[in-house]
This record gives C-alpha cells, structure tokens and sequence, in this order.
DNA sequence: TGACAAATATATCAAACTGATATATTATAT
DNA sequence: ATATAATATATCAGTTTGATATATTTGTCA
C-alpha cells in the first residue's frame, strides 16, 4: 500500500466542524490536537489545494481590507471519503519520546543526566495537565453535543496519561535515589 | 536551526553498547525501542554512510560465506558527539495516535465507531503490556549493570502508560454506555 | 534429499512531512 | 508615532517512512 498521507483526513476532519482558514487548522492542530497529533504549514496548504483540486473541499476568498483569507469548506463528497475513512481500522499510534531516548542511552553520562531529562519532563507534563484539565472543566458545559462528547473522550485520555508519567516520574526518580545509595 | 537530525544519535546512542550491523539496528529499533523510537531501512543505511563519512563510526566488513556483512562500531569523537547530545535538553516528545484522531472527528460517525476504535486500542495495549511486563521481569536479574538500569527505567515508563491507557479503555466506553442510557 | 519458507543483509526511491523562512497586512500596546 | 504581535498564504531543503528489489543462508517439513 502506497505511503498513506494523513493530513488530508485531519483537514477534512476539521472542516467537518465549520468552515475555516488554513491558518485557522493550524491553529486547531497547536491547541486543541495538541497532545495527539501535529501538522505544519508545508503540509497544510499544498494538502489543501490537492483536497479543493480532487472536489472534497471548496475555496471561498473572504479576503477584507487587502488582507488575503481563504474560507474552505467541506463537499459531500469530503464528508463521504472521511467517514470512509474514520470506519476503517487504526493503522498506527506512534509515541515518539526524545526524552525515553535520551534516558535509554543515557549510561554513556551517567544516573545526574536522567535525573536531570525526568525533572524537565516532569515539569513539561504539569504544565500540559494543567491546560487539560482546563479544557476537561470547559467542555463539561457543552457536552449535550456529540462533537464535544467526542472531544471530551480525547481529553480525559490525555489527562489520564500525564497523570500516569507524573507518577512515574516520581518512581523513577525514588529508584534512582536507591540505587545511588547502594 | 537546522532540521535536527535524530537518526544519527540513534545509531550512535546503539552502537555506544556494541558493534553490530543496519540490520540489527533496525531490529533493535523494532524490539528494545519499539514504543518510543522508531526507524526504517531507508535512514538507517544512508545514515550509517554519512557517520563513517564524518569520522563518527567504522565499518569492519565481516561477511562470511557470501552472505554481505558490515559491521559497525563507534569511534572516540562519535562518542563525544553522543555525549553532547545527550546532555542537551529534549527538543520534542510528540505522541501520534490515530486512534485518537479517529475519536476525535467521530461525530461524523457516531458513537458506534469509538466504541470500536477504544475496543481496538485496548487489545493492541494488552499486547504491549504483556511484552513489556516480560521485559521488565527479564531485566532485573540484570540491574547491577548501567546501561540495563536505563533500559529498565524506560520499560517502566512504557507499563506505566499501558497500565493507564487500559484504565481510560475502561472509563471511556463506561462514560459511553452512560451517554446511550440518556 | 529436496523443496519451500523464513531469516539475514544491504540498498534505493517516491511520497510525505517538518521546521524554517519569506512576504504582506492589520491590530495592539507603549 | 512606532514597534511588536497576530493574521494569513506560500514555498523549500532536509529528513523520514513504507515499500520494494536483490541475494544468500538457515530452518522446517515431508
């Protein structure tokens, strides 16, 4: 099977909740997809003139007062290739840790550079936990509708994971306080 | 700053423990750093050619029989240059799951389609757990040495994360039901 | 013994994606 | 008045993936 290109689905995805900008999805893909999935503009905007050539998206200039902006909405036939997609089967979740790696070989510096890598880490997470609690807390009032219901489920998974490398962070570092006493 | 090249100090960071060959490399990226760190072929092998180039790794050609072999191994300044690395703070940890981007535009879809995709991911996480579990067993009967008590830091971090990825399985489809009732 | 499948081993390529940068306008703060 | 931040589109070199090609050796089953 040829290389499968996500981005096109992430697009339509997006699309599928309102009509926006390019610049727009990449904010959504900086806040709220944050924590599960990236994208930069060079993948972006090249993904979306394929997506408007081939009918599953459509251009709209709304430009104002000399500021350029592409509106782009979602055809039928989009919304028809993305539910296709959604019913089908995961075919990977990639978990991409510089800090696991950095960890795993870290005998050639010694126990002080992991501690050092767990304590960065562990304050990178808090800091994400906190806005995610914050986003559990927000969407809590909305959750009649089935777009954030779906949102919810993905955020309570990230909350659920950060707390688990909080603790683990805390474990780690205990085996290491053991292990230098010895 | 330059795109920054992870490939080079993955090959380094594993030929830092031992000699050994691309494809045992891809082997170890496959098995050992399967659920932090990935790689193909198609980096691995351009990659190896460049660090000789630079003076960061030798080959040894240790073919037998006709079968090709080339083995590699780590010099001084590879060593350095890893080192350097590996105290410098982490760039980036980016998760990239699928399964949650399916979740999260599953609105187009319904609820039947989460439930699928979390029914899913929770028997891919059995099977992960259970490896890993395996691998910690298997390394405590060497935690003397350093290079197994990193290893075995990161195992840690890996059963850490399945254990609560399966509690949030449990927890997501119970929330669901709930939804349903009403 | 022969036949077939699996494992070992290196290598390359198109397609995809990242991170950075270029360009230009408008809104906001000092 | 002016500098900085935000909005907005676009492109590119460098990096990586997933697939495939090629060839040999080892293991397995009959």
């Amino acid at each position: 099977m040829a290389n499968t290109k996500k981005m096109d689905y992430v697009l339509l995805g997006l699309l599928s909740h309102e009509p926006m900008t390019g610049y727009e999805m990449k904010k959504r893909l900086d806040t709220t997809l944050r924590f599960f999935w990236g994208g930069s503009y060079g993948s972006i905007y090249p993904t979306l003139n394929q997506l408007e050539k081939e009918g599953k998206v459509t251009k709209a200039d709304t430009s104002s007062n000399g500021r350029e902006k592409i509106s782009y909405s979602i055809t039928e036939y989009g919304k028809e290739c993305l539910k296709e997609w959604l019913l089908k089967p995961v075919e990977k979740d990639e978990l991409r840790y510089e800090t696991l790696l950095k960890l795993f070989f870290g005998s050639e510096t010694g126990m002080g550079g992991a501690k050092e890598h767990i304590e960065r880490f562990e304050e990178k997470c808090k800091g994400e936990l906190f806005v995610l609690n914050m986003f559990a807390e927000n969407l809590r009032q909305y959750l009649e509708d089935d777009t954030h219901k779906h949102y919810y489920l993905t955020v309570k998974f990230g909350i659920k994971t950060y707390e688990s490398y909080l603790e683990w962070c805390q474990e780690a570092k205990e085996q290491i306080k053991e292990w230098e006493k010895q």
